[in-house]
DNA sequence: CTTCAGATGCTCT
DNA sequence: GAGCATCTGAAGA
């Protein structure tokens, strides 16, 4: 298959960000269906550098113990006491840093997708839900019904059930840069352009 | 379209 | 005890 490797996270982080976007997160739930859905905004977190990263300072706590796992380990934690974000940890082993996901949209199994999200099948979304169905990175969990029971899980290795895909990466021309989202405590580094997104939807 | 309050529980000081 | 890498529904422009 074409299951992206160790090799792929073990880059620098914000050349891992642009080059998620078009890649194919699949989630196989248990009784063995695989939603798929194909990312669409990703940002960069680097604990190095980055006082909005949770291990700024290779701080190492129980909750940012994943952030020094290998490359493409998947990080999920819970955030504001009901939602979940899914981070791809990057770099070498040791070196604290991971991609969040912020958003995507259906390949597969939409309508699971939208029972998880909406409690209804795809059909009979509102023209507003499907502008608003994983566009953010609680949305995009909560689709995925991914939580923190899926943290540490490997991304390269298919029997974890959580893995990504090759899929389409965009032409350059239309990737957009920004800043991150929701981190404005994080002084400088709230103006860091590490959020990468495709252009429409 | 926009702003805004409130939900809710874990994490770290 | 304070704060958080968010989302939703309600209300107003």
């Amino acid at each position: 298959m074409d299951i992206l490797t160790r090799d792929f996270y073990n880059r620098d982080t914000l050349t891992v960000a642009r080059d998620l976007l078009g890649r194919e997160i699949v989630r196989v739930l248990e009784d063995g269906t695989a939603l798929r859905c194909s990312i669409t905004e990703t940002e960069a977190y680097i604990g190095r550098m980055d006082k909005a990263c949770h291990a700024y300072g290779y701080r190492r706590t129980a909750r940012t113990e994943t952030l020094f796992a290998p490359p493409g380990t998947a990080y999920i934690y819970l955030i504001y006491g009901m939602y979940h974000c899914l981070n791809f940890v990057t770099e070498r082993e040791g070196e604290p840093a991971a991609v969040l996901i912020r958003g995507a949209v259906p390949i597969e199994n939409g309508d699971i997708i939208a029972k998880n999200r909406y409690d209804c099948k795809m059909e009979n979304m509102s023209s507003y839900q499907r502008k608003n169905f994983l566009n953010g990175p609680g949305k995009l969990c909560r689709g995925l019904a991914l939580t923190r029971s899926q943290n540490g899980l490997d991304l390269t290795a298919p029997a974890s059930g959580l893995y990504v895909r090759a899929g389409t990466p965009p032409s350059p021309s239309q990737i957009q840069t920004g800043k991150r989202i929701g981190i404005d405590y994080a002084q400088e580094a709230a103006d860091f352009l590490w959020r990468f997104w495709v252009e429409n939807n």
